[in-house]
DNA sequence: TTGTAGGCGTTATCAA
DNA sequence: TTGATAACGCCTACAA
């Protein structure tokens, strides 16, 4: 009859249950639960008493609210899928856990509407935001951000200089990736390009072209081909690139994952690598020493990306200060193997 | 000389503010924004018009003060290393978003301490929990976790059943491997298992030698050999069964990473596979088709994991009622390629 | 239909 | 050292 055969209200235990059981007032069960010691030892060790016979933790969310302070950063990712994604959160959860903070994530936020409407979700949830999407403009951070919100933003386009950023040395790292081919004697290599749209991607892209140059090699537009980041579409790349009349002798995969689907393409198509054809990759996954032939790759140490953006957004967080945004890349080492030809172990 | 030269408090627009520029109190600004349709289409359009210009967002830590709803989901992982967690979390954001909620994950939490701790913190925070630790009790549980409040485990002991759960089928999963290979004529099959104390890798290994028994094979010690996941893990392994006096002819590694290695320290060794000897994995990695020999699996969905298990939580917390706790088990499928010798394409 | 006022669980500011 | 009491920003009876 009641309206309650609903779940009972979590039987929630309030500071005003500790203090009334330890007998004092709620102030002096704050104080002593936030360690400022303005309490004697004996009351304190009342409320302590009475704070664990009850099995009493603070409400986050309340105390937030008059502290203003979350202790919660937001992770604003365009995706999630991939090895990339996880070794960068745990960065970022590494960071925020050292700082005591939590962790908010969320991704996939295409279209601009919905991007506003995320950042806008996270008022009141999140002391700062490590943001992570092409579609985050000046505009967009002015209409949906508080002034001086600490922001600091992963691979993005580096025009957008009004907040803090960090970037990964794509560009340098493609270019050396291509003077290493172009030393090995390579006349004509290919790039399979990652996934469009894609700020990596483009900036591999341009790294790759900058180094034909410098080279002196004439660029073919034929020897660049679309992809997504993915096996499957590495291994498409490579058959339409063996597939011209006069092939790449060496291919640059924007990734890892598409190096080993070019890889698997160039021998299902009865040729060999590195001898007929030379490949080299991008990101140095844990895997790419294990395959056949070793893949020669470049190396991103992405955990510690995502473990700088939150230190650095964090330093932000706490000094609460607007300090000058600073923009910081992170370099690439290239890892010389056997898919290049290079090494023959 | 004054005391900002800190950030100004962040000029922090509430609905105060809305309702002073709209004219109506702040009652009325509140059922404008829940859509409690009580509201004169003419005051109503006076609220959004104050609302958009001075760019106001409710404080969701605020209104999930009085609502008692954060509308955010805890996750909390063992780890966060590997494609495996990324996906889980994919699978988990995307059901998430599509309830309109958000995903605080943590990670890490090794000592029983630290685990209560972590639980604690998320009071005021979260409206449920997916909860991946083998650490976790009924104990930990009754001291942290108010009676009811929702919670879904993953991969956890069954033994744990006061709470719902979702469990990939490793053990079944791992005995179609193995029965998969004793089939093909294999007389000793090793297996290298899983890192030490991981509920997953003593589930295969559980299936390993329930499948060798039912298969009628009997059990050498000397052919279960430690690993931790990891490729290097499994090249080692690999090199250990190589050198026995008498080494086995078929390796199940408990996943595709131990598996990679086994291949590429196998190949080091001067032996084939699968001529020589034969390899499984676990988890079907997107890669795994791709290397060569592309890879015999067992596969996993990961992401529809994360996906049912998040579903499962919301579902308990939007109906706020106590189920009794169900146990799914997400099933596997054996995916057979050339690794194991039986497909030669 | 609208406004007033109380309360969500804390911390901060005063007096005492 | 301690205790009232006023915020924090919002929602929601209840009253008008």
């Amino acid at each position: 009859m009641r309206h309650r055969s609903r779940r009972a209200p979590a039987a929630t235990i309030t500071i005003k249950d500790v203090a009334r059981d330890a007998g004092v007032s709620v102030a002096t069960v704050s104080r002593v639960l936030n360690q400022t010691n303005q309490v004697t030892a004996g009351t304190e060790a009342q409320v302590r008493r009475a704070a664990t016979a009850l099995g009493y933790t603070p409400h986050a969310g309340a105390r937030s609210l008059i502290t203003r302070r979350t202790h919660t950063i937001g992770v604003l990712l365009p995706d999630l899928y991939g090895e990339f994604f996880s070794e960068l959160i745990r960065g970022i959860d590494q960071a925020a856990q050292r700082y005591g903070y939590h962790c908010l994530v969320t991704s996939a936020h295409h279209r601009e509407p919905q991007l506003e409407a995320v950042l806008r979700s996270m008022r009141g949830r999140v002391d700062g935001l490590v943001l992570m999407s092409p579609e985050f403009t000046g505009a967009v951070s002015a209409r949906t951000l508080p002034a001086g919100f600490p922001v600091v933003m992963l691979n993005c386009k580096s025009s957008e200089s009004r907040h803090h950023s960090l970037t990964v040395a794509n560009y340098r790292g493609a270019r050396a990736m291509v003077k290493h081919l172009a030393g090995l004697g390579h006349r004509s290599i290919a790039i399979v390009e990652g996934a469009a749209g894609n700020f990596d991607a483009s900036e591999r892209l341009r790294g790759y072209r900058a180094e034909l140059r410098a080279a002196g090699l004439t660029r073919r537009p034929e020897l660049e081909v679309a992809g997504d980041f993915s096996e499957e579409s590495g291994a498409m790349a490579a058959r339409q690139l063996l597939a011209l009349e006069s092939p790449p002798t060496a291919i640059f995969a924007a990734n890892d994952c598409m190096a080993v689907g070019a890889i698997a393409a160039i021998r299902d198509a009865g040729l060999r690598v590195p001898d007929d054809v030379a490949i080299g990759g991008f990101d140095d996954i844990p895997m790419a020493r294990y395959i056949a032939p070793a893949l020669t790759s470049v190396r991103v140490d992405i955990s510690a990306l995502g473990e700088r953006a939150a230190t650095r957004l964090l330093t932000l967080v706490e000094q609460e200060r607007n300090d000058p945004p600073t923009h910081d890349i992170i370099p690439t080492t290239l890892v010389v193997r056997q898919s290049c030809g290079a090494a023959r172990e």
